[in-house]
DNA sequence: CATGAATGAGCTTTCATTCAT
DNA sequence: GATGAATGAAAGCTCATTCAT
């Protein structure tokens, strides 16, 4: 969710750069809280500020206005998927399906966490859903997700592929948010993805045997 | 969306009742007219009587608040959905693939109605999820689907079939959702219920055949 | 500068309409107030509404923003200066430069009346000038001063006429303006309308002469 | 408009000076810049201090406050106007009328230059209005008016003279204002210019005719 | 001297709800 | 029952000025 360097070397930021990184790690930190613990209805830029020990001014130095928070959280969330599909899918050794399997655990278990956050989120979707930036951060996993499916689905026309990846990748999303917003313990969180993951690779094993007949 | 009576006889109510039911349907058509026109944003109580061309007042008389008139939609939403159910799914003379190929159909279709609509009552669910009546609204359509799996899934374990129903209609709605949220024409529409129909009955083939073997 | 009534009869408005117009009457006396003890920079709207005993709700309820305030106090100004110019210019009996003289004397020392408030709200011209409504209020006068200049100049070509016109009446407008800026007593007003009278006078006396030889 | 140096010896400055005088111009510059552009409500000391290229503490080194930069900006205006008028009323070769009509032609001219600088300007009066050295400044072309005014009247009172010597110099001041708010062509500024002129002429030449019989 | 991050009071505007008529 | 004027808290955002570095 924060502003992972991840670079080992060269990370040696100035000491400006650093002092404002911080602060805006402070503000979005806040920004979480806030939407975790007052919900997206309260979530305020001055409640923001407040909670992140700042004056409304600072935090406008940073970010134009509320949505970009909001915005930016969504896109540190979206770039974490993003890496979890390249770390999960990508891995060429074990069977499409397999890590099918293991992409749809780890999404759903992280989606479990920090649920409230998410949800919040959201709910305050509308805020930040029609800025342009939305659009296109959205894209970073297509290649990815292309990527497997052709593997997964070696023999189907181009037409199925993209279909098939589309709708599995909505329902993980979409159901995942939404089975996330009740709580579970590890042990539902597990069965509901594989039962998921069942109907996924069902699904996927179907259309190959489609294409093979 | 309506509040459609459906009631053959008996429907004489008193002046007063008639006239309070044209009060109500005449606000629920205003407040959907404002969240398709102005969005959940813009969804104000005022907006909505001056629409139905009521006083604030009156509004109040027949809502106690803003959520219950959301509240009210979702409701009518659900109503009609499990009516789908019923309708759709409870056809014993086709064989149940079929029916859910159909359900999906024509739940897809709908979804895609009105899709300003829908999209700005899901924006606004914030306002009305928390109440206490929507928690039970949604069960009503659980005994439908439990006969229908049932006879889907006539040799699984009660605890898969459950798993199975929550997961095929969670993923219908959700899927459904997020679907709707792009304009859409007929051939798309049609061609994606199809690959979500796919998949569910790859699914739950898989499902019958595993515990057949 | 309130919203005189004038008329004899028929002045009965609605109990509604009435306690409208009392507060309509109210805010926009507040608003001079405020305009002359706080000037244009601090005329807020949240002073305004304090002044007038009322919450910023009614203000906002009246007026659809600041602005609107404003523009209706200049809107009754011109409506003012369109009075005196139909009373003054149009007494067919005085002859045309006497008219002129008399004028002036009044435009002035209505000017130097209620001096702060007319300068406060100069001061927040930016606010309202750029309103569209505001381009066509003032061309409310142009007919009566045609019809004079008409008489004033009965020889001159129309170019001229229009030209002599426009510069008077700016003149007496800006010029009235800047000197009431400061104050004055009734010898000196009647001393500087009595130049300016002469100024006017001598020029139309000048443009008639040109075109009489 | 900008800070013209005009020294044709003497101008070595110590490099400390020097620098100054470079930050100080280039923040006039900018102030101008930002007036042009973004009119007086947008008038910020961070707009101007950005657009300069020097940092806001720069800025406050040299102007105690937002006043100073928009008061000087205003003097400097005053002083290139009392250099035309220096310039143009003072050739004694040519008969004073011809000099006041050339400098009316010459201010008008220069007032329709630039106009979106004068009128932003002029909508930030308040701001700077109210200090103390605005009342002295305008002085400074005082003695060159009353030089010329004994000139063109050369019978009249005293009174007389100095009552025609405001009302000549403010309204070709507010008129020329007013009229350079509007976008005009070369020819429509020099018709305007010479009815302008005319009207003084008139009157002057009534003033004179008065005295004489 | 130069910087520019930080401040926080202050502004305009909206809106759910009430209640006197 | 019906009305809609009145409320006022609350929101998002700006900006002149300061001061530690």
């Amino acid at each position: 969710m924060a502003d992972r360097p991840t670079h080992g070397i060269s990370s040696r930021k100035s000491p400006r750069q650093a002092r404002s990184n911080e602060l805006v790690n402070a503000i979005l930190q806040a920004a979480v809280q806030v939407l975790a613990l007052e919900g997206a209805q309260r979530f305020t830029t001055a409640r923001v500020a407040e909670r992140a020990g700042v004056s409304v001014g600072s935090l406008y130095q940073y970010f134009p206005n509320k949505a970009a928070i909001l915005f930016r959280l969504q896109s540190d969330e979206w770039r974490q998927t993003s890496n979890l599909l390249g770390e999960v899918l990508g891995d060429e050794a074990r069977p499409p399906l397999d890590r099918l399997r293991a992409l749809v655990h780890a999404f759903i278990r992280s989606e479990c966490e920090e649920a409230a956050v998410r949800v919040a989120l959201n709910d305050a979707a509308p805020l930040y859903r029609d800025a342009p930036e939305a659009q296109e951060a959205r894209g970073a996993a297509d290649a990815i997700i292309d990527q497997f499916m052709r593997e997964a689905l070696p023999d189907t026309t181009e037409a199925i592929r993209t279909m098939a990846a589309g709708l599995i990748m909505t329902t993980m999303s979409t159901v995942g948010k939404e089975f996330s917003e009740a709580a579970h313990d590890q042990n539902e969180i597990s069965a509901f993805a594989d039962a998921m993951a069942d109907m996924f690779c069902a699904y996927l094993r179907s259309l190959n045997s489609l294409s093979n007949s």
